[in-house]
DNA sequence: TTTTAATGAACGATCGTTCGTTCAGAAAAT
DNA sequence: ATTTTCTGAACGAACGATCGTTCATTAAAA
C-alpha cells in the first residue's frame, strides 16, 4: 500500500514529465509550421526547447513519433465541431454556426499551416493518413447527415450525393481559410456572410437568410 | 561566317543537349511526385535519368533551380485554360467549359501531385511562390472578369466579389480534381455535372441548365 | 585544336538514430 | 532514520548515411 505523500510525489514526478513532453511537442509545432516537417530537424527541435538531443529520444521514439502525436491532437480538434452539427438546433442553423465557428479556426495561421504539413505528409506516409482521415470522415458523414436534414425538412433542396456536398463544404471552408490566413489577418463579417452566401445557394438552398453576423 | 553544315551540326547538337534537358526535367517530375521535393536526392534523379551527378549540374544551377523550372512549365499550361474564358461564346457557357477543362486537368495525378508540391513549397519559398502565383492570379481575374460579364448579361445573379468567386471556383474545381484522383479514377459525367451544378448555384445563378455532358 | 558534355570522387554539412554515462530522486532495506 | 538499491530523465559524443555542391579529369564533338 502506498502512502498519500508517495503517491502525490509520484504523481508529481510524472506530470512533470508529462508537462516537458507537451512542451517539446508544442515546440515541434513551432518548428514544423515555420520550417515544415521534412525541413525541420530532430536537433532543430531539441534547441529550440533547451533540451539535450538524447533527451528528445526519452520522450519519443522517433521523429515520425512527434508528428503522429501532433497529427493526432490536431485532429482530435476536429470533433469540436462535429458537436455544433448535432445540436438541438434546425439543420440550417447548426450548418451556419458550423461554417461560421470551422471558418475561424481555419483562419488562424497554426491550425492553417499545420494541417498543410500534416495533410501533405498523410499522402505518401500511410501512418499519417490514418490519423488525420478517420476524423476528418466522421465530420464529413456528421455534416452530410445535417444535410439530408436540411433538406428533409425543405430548408434546402434534396442533396443529391450529401458525402460529397459535405466535403465540398469542408474544402471551401478551408480554402476561404487559407486565403485569409495567407492575407495576414483573421475573418471578418463579411468574409462570413459571403463564404455563407455561396455554400447556402451551393447546397441548393433557394431563398437566402442573410446571417446575422453575430459572435 | 558559319558554313550552313556546321550551323545544322550545331543546331543538331543544341537540340540533343535540350533533348536531354527536357528528360532531366521529366525524371525530376516523376521522382518528385512519388517521393516528394524535399525526399528526392539531386542523386535520385541523376540515377533514374541515367546520367551523372556532375552532369546534372552542368544542366541546372542547383535542386532549386530544377524545380523553378518545373513551376514555370506547369504555370504556363494555366494559360491554356484563359483561352476558353475569352473565347466568343456566352460567359456562362465559356464558365462551363472551363470548369469542365479545368476539372479533367486536376484529375490527373501528375498534376496534382505537382501541383502540391509546387504550392506547399511556395508557402516557405518566394522564388517559387512568385512563378506560381502570377500565373494563377491572371487566370483568377480572367475567371472574375467572366464572371462579371455573366451577371452584367443577367445570366447570373450579381457577383458581389467577382475576385473571391473566382478563387472559391478555381478551389472547388481543383479539390474536387484530388478528390478524384485520389479516388484513383478519372472524372465521370456525374462528376462534371455534379460540381457545375454546386459552381453554378455557388455563384448565384438560378435556372440550371443540364449540362450536356458531351466532350 | 578548341569547345563542350560527361564523369565520379571528394567536400563539408547535416540527417535520424544509438549509445554509454551521469545523476537526482523514489523505493526498499536496514 | 539512515543507508542502499533502483529507476529513468538528461546528456552529448559518435555512427553511418545522405545531403547539395564543387571540381579536376576524361571523352567526344565541332
Amino acid at each position: 500500500m502506498t502512502k498519500p505523500q508517495d503517491q502525490k510525489k509520484e504523481n508529481s514526478r510524472k506530470r512533470e514529465t508529462e508537462k516537458r513532453r507537451n512542451f517539446l511537442l508544442e515546440t515541434a509545432v513551432t518548428a514544423f509550421m515555420e520550417k515544415g516537417y521534412h525541413q525541420t530537424g530532430i536537433r532543430d527541435i531539441a534547441k529550440r526547447a533547451g533540451v539535450s538531443l538524447g533527451n528528445l529520444y526519452n520522450h519519443f521514439r522517433s521523429k515520425e513519433a512527434v508528428l503522429i502525436e501532433i497529427a493526432r491532437l490536431e485532429a482530435d480538434e476536429l470533433s469540436g465541431f462535429e458537436g455544433i452539427l448535432t445540436s438541438a438546433a434546425s439543420p440550417i442553423d447548426r450548418l451556419q454556426k458550423f461554417a461560421r465557428s470551422y471558418l475561424a479556426y481555419n483562419c488562424k495561421s497554426e491550425n492553417v499551416l499545420l494541417a498543410i504539413e500534416i495533410t501533405s505528409e498523410a499522402i505518401r506516409n500511410p501512418n499519417i493518413a490514418k490519423i488525420y482521415s478517420n476524423n476528418r470522415d466522421k465530420m464529413i458523414s456528421t455534416l452530410a447527415d445535417c444535410l439530408k436534414e436540411a433538406s428533409a425538412e425543405n430548408e434546402i433542396a434534396s442533396v443529391r450525393i450529401p458525402l460529397v456536398s459535405a466535403h465540398f463544404i469542408l474544402t471551401l471552408i478551408e480554402a476561404e481559410g487559407q486565403r485569409i490566413c495567407f492575407d495576414n489577418r483573421s475573418a471578418t463579417p463579411q468574409d462570413t456572410d459571403y463564404i455563407w452566401e455561396m455554400l447556402y445557394y451551393g447546397i441548393g438552398g433557394r431563398d437566402l437568410r442573410f446571417p446575422s453576423s453575430e459572435n
